[in-house]
DNA sequence: AACCGTGTCAAACATTTGCTTGATAAAACC
DNA sequence: GGTTTTATCAAGCAAATGTTTGACACGGTT
């Protein structure tokens, strides 16, 4: 958690976690915060106030780091859109990538909610800066998919992109629908034993459609 | 919550739609607004003032005739499961149903808009009152899932609760994650095209899967 | 015609929300 | 060591939000 960040400057300076002021670890603490507060409320139920109680700092503070709000969303997408991108080794089998995504919400349930909560506040294609970023981290899953396809093991009719945006819906299923869970399966959609086997269940869904892992 | 108030005693009276006074009247028009507001920006970032001015109607009569905002959204709510009760005529094949599911989002989008909603603030059974309705209508299709496994068409590694679950996210994958298909396939993800396309590759998955209708 | 219950409205209220201000002290600089 | 910069805090503000209040007029009853 704690990163004790060497400044820019080499500083003659007494060990970071000894300091009464450190703006990089501040910083860190808020942008903590906001993505659990974030992904818990989406961006109107979030509150500056919640933000700051859980970082243990000020609240004026957020406005002076992030200028506000806004900002503040901004900065933590973005740092999250980062970690995303480190999670996902290159070159994973596509039956496999989904389901460590579907366990994902385990260790950390606010990658998934914060981009299902951005869905729904969706409104078009200006004001999702990331988009860019996540076309690239997808574009490489759709090009899989089109070798499937071409090797034969996929039908024609099937169209790569959809396929994938199909799959990945399936998969963040514990996240967006976790009421029809509930009721359909009749357990608790966040316990551990039935994320593991819902990951599984769409790892054996990936391999029905003809996904098979090398 | 939500009572239908026939009047009490059969009156004599001028058609309804001229009267300067019509509680009934009201009552709908205040709940078709309470739908479109919810579903457009979650209980949240609902506005009372917004529902009523889509409604034409003084706000206060919001907490007049539905006790407040809480009130409202319970009351449109269980208005709403009950009409979605209704869309889905019995005996329909899973692919087409499915198929149909992700077009809905044409006519109204209200309904999956509401449930991706109500999934995210999902907190426990305990605060989802249309749970047993839910069930009750999913557990069909279970069946008829199961049905197909025991037929030997579907393999006995599935299982049939999670793979309706997956299906359904997926058939909703144009509400809850429009950013993403916006990136991967290029398109406007809300367009009548693109959302026609995507209703027929989710029953191609359907099919592709095992599911084949009669 | 007088009366009363009820549907409707305009205005105001208490609370919450995100943000700004001004002060203060710790660090960095020379 | 003295000065400047900057990280932090407490208090307060204007706008917005859901709700309450009080008035009033329509529609039916007597």
């Amino acid at each position: 958690m704690y990163n004790p960040r060497v400044p820019s400057k080499p500083r003659r300076s007494p060990k970071p976690h000894e300091r009464q002021r450190d703006p990089d670890h501040t910083r860190k603490l808020i942008l903590d915060a906001a993505a659990a507060e974030f992904s818990a409320h989406g961006y109107v139920g979030a509150r500056i106030r919640a933000i700051a109680a859980r970082a243990g700092v000020n609240q004026q503070l957020i406005s002076y780091y992030f200028d506000g709000k806004e900002g503040l969303y901004q900065a933590m997408s973005q740092q999250w859109q980062q970690r995303q991108r480190e999670l996902v080794p290159p070159g994973t089998p596509l039956p496999e990538q989904l389901r460590r995504y579907a366990l994902e919400v385990l260790h950390n349930p606010e990658g998934p909610r914060l981009l299902a909560w951005s869905g729904l506040q969706y409104t078009g294609p200006d004001d999702d800066p990331d988009r860019a970023s996540r076309t690239r981290q997808l574009a490489d899953s759709v090009d899989e998919l089109r070798a499937v396809q071409e090797s034969g093991r996929l039908p024609a009719e099937v169209d790569p992109a959809c396929l994938l945006v199909m799959l990945m819906a399936a998969a963040m299923a514990t996240t967006t629908l976790p009421q029809v869970i509930e009721g359909v399966c009749g357990t608790d959609p966040k316990s551990a034993g039935f994320v593991e086997h819902f990951a599984d269940q769409v790892a054996v869904l990936a391999r029905l459609i003809g996904l098979e892992p090398a």
